[in-house]
Formats: structure tokens, C-alpha cells, sequence
DNA sequence: CCCATATAATTAGGAACCTAACTATATCGG
DNA sequence: CCGATATAGTTAGGTTCCTAATTATATGGG
């Protein structure tokens, strides 16, 4: 095991509830608890099922972001603008650069320049990029279902309800 | 605004679950679209939740791991080990000399070098970082209750149990 | 007693994504 | 038609966290 110290103890998650008490109390704040832990949680889940989707793409030689890039480009007829990516993806541009740069090095991807604008560099999937998504792709969904099997058919669609409410409220933070 | 186009058009979260079934019939997969998308919309959420939070810590001059250090050193009597808290933040101790170098240089926690185990150098809060707690903790609370606050009493509790069996989901795949 | 081994923290270097500045090309108004 | 401005993509450099190697100190068996 390389970070054994790194895996928090399993029956005491972070933050703890009794955590978040002492400090409300400390600073003698209006807030309820149970609803600052429900949003520390999701952070930590958050965090975690990143960290475990970026170790699942190492083992085909991706990183999270290179995967969803590919696996758009294949919605998209397999040939996309890098600033039409940026937006698919909710990246920068200059990330999608990056993500290119090393997609095209491994012979995933190739670059086009567009013949009608000249600015434009268009991004086309190989034969090789193709194979590497059918090679992955069953494998990873069996993930991305594992993942939220432990809830019924009913439990899904009432935490994807919950989510979206969720993540409106973090939108409206942000504006 | 600065990044405009790194904003997702709202009216199409990503990823759809029309490009997952796409992906699914394609690949002639026996997975369930709408269970992917849960697992893949939580990944889009805790990305964009730990976006924001870093955004509202760099406000008072921190980063999401130092502000957790430094409240996790609050709980903790003002005083712990480099390994107690990566233990607690649940990061390697290679990160956590990193956090406490830029705390200290702010002077909002201090090391001290034990004297029963010379190896040991204990991380100490200052007066100024709990000033900087004190300071932060009113707005800080506040923004983790809005996140949350579209769900109902009861939605946010039935949520934690759901974020709790996905955590176990996330914790069976990593191991 | 002292050498092999374990442990605490740090250093060195890497990966992912960011912002800001830059280059090259296109377009629009006088 | 041509200079000002806008846009596409890239480059440069920063932040956060990681793994692996290193340094310093402690401990246990011959």
C-alpha cells in the first residue's frame, strides 16, 4: 500500500458531524449542522470519486479530462473545434490545448487546419483513439454503475432530483 | 467576465443522458443510461462545488486544504502532528508540509520541534489564524448552507443517506 | 552496544487545470 | 482598402495535490 495513512478512518467520515457542532458553537453562528454537513459531505464525495476516476484512466493511459475529450469527439462525428470542446467539457481552452498536445503525441487524435478559417484547427479522432474508447468502454460503465449500486432503481432517481438542486445552489453562489 | 465560455449552457447539463445512451448503443452495453448518469452528474457536481469553494477561500488569502487545516487544527486544542492531519484532511504528508510552509509564512500557525521525539515538529495555531477563523466563519457557514439550501428538511437528510451508500459504491471500486 | 529497520517530515519532480498574455487570422467601419 | 478590433488557438507561469526519494531520529534483536 503506498498511502494507507492517506485513507481516512472508515467509521468516523470527514468532517464529523460533532465537528461541525463544536465550531458552529464556537463562533455562536445560526446555521443547522446537519444541513453544513450534508454540503461538506458532497465535497469530500466529490473529491473522492474524482480521485478514483483519475486512477481508473490511468490504467488505459488517460486522465479524466483526455477521456471525456475523446468520448466527445466520438458524439460528434469525431471532429470537433478545440473551443467547442472547451464548452462540452467545462474546461479552458488552453486546458483542451493540453489535452490535445498529449492525445495527439500518443496517436489518439490528429489536428486539422480548417480551410475555411484559417484561426481554426480543427481536432479529428483516429482509428487508434476509436479502439482505445471501444477498448475502455465497457469497462467503465460497469464502474460508473458500481458506483451507484448500492441505491435502488427509486433511490437513483431521487438522488439525481436532489443533485440538480444541488448544484443549482452552488450555481447561484458562483454568479 | 473572464471566462464566459467555460460556462456549460444551462439548459444542457453535462454529460445528457441522450450522449450516454448514444455511447451505450453504440458500444452494445448492457448498463442502464440513467445509472450512469447519476454517477457521471455527481462527478460534474463535486468538480464544480470544489471549483467554488476555492474560488470563496482565495478571497481571504487560502486554498480549500489550508482552510480545512486550519479548522481542523482549531478542533484539535491549536495543536497537532503533520501526520495527525493528513490523517484528518486525508492527504499525503508530502501535502501537508506544503500547506503548513505557506500557513506559516503567513503566520497563522507556527512549528515547534518536539522534545520527547526529535522526528516530530508540531504545527501550532497562531493567534492571527484563529483571528482568520473567527473572521471567515460567519460567511463561510452561510455559503455551505446555500448550497444546500433548495432542499426541504427532509430532502437534505434523505440525501446524506444517499451520498453515504454512494460513498461506499465509490470506496468498493477503490480498493 | 550497535546495526538494521521503522517512522516523521521534507524535498524533488510530475499531473491537471487555471488565468493572463501572446500570435495569427478574420472582419468591420470609415 | 486598410487600420482598429474581435476571435481561435497557443504559450507561459501559477496552484493544488500527488508519488518517490531523502534526511533525521528512534527502536529492537543479536
Amino acid at each position: 500500500m503506498t498511502n494507507e495513512h492517506n485513507i481516512p478512518n472508515e467509521y468516523e467520515a470527514i468532517p464529523s458531524l460533532a465537528q461541525l457542532k463544536r465550531q458552529i458553537e464556537r463562533y455562536d453562528l445560526d446555521v443547522d449542522a446537519q444541513t453544513v454537513l450534508v454540503a461538506a459531505r458532497l465535497m469530500a464525495a466529490g473529491t473522492k470519486l474524482g480521485h478514483a476516476a483519475e486512477v481508473h484512466f490511468s490504467k488505459f493511459g488517460l486522465s479524466t479530462g483526455r477521456y471525456r475529450l475523446l468520448a466527445d469527439l466520438e458524439d460528434n462525428a469525431g471532429e470537433e473545434l478545440p473551443s467547442q470542446l472547451a464548452e462540452h467539457l467545462g474546461v479552458t481552452r488552453a486546458t483542451v490545448t493540453g489535452l490535445i498536445d498529449i492525445l495527439e503525441r500518443d496517436g489518439l487524435v490528429s489536428r486539422r487546419t480548417s480551410s475555411v478559417d484559417g484561426r481554426q484547427r480543427s481536432v479529428v479522432l483516429t482509428e487508434l483513439g476509436a479502439e482505445k474508447l471501444q477498448d475502455m468502454a465497457e469497462e467503465h460503465f460497469a464502474r460508473m454503475e458500481a458506483i451507484v449500486g448500492l441505491l435502488s432503481v427509486e433511490e437513483r432517481s431521487l438522488f439525481l432530483d436532489l443533485l440538480s438542486k444541488v448544484t443549482h445552489g452552488i450555481s447561484s453562489l458562483t454568479e
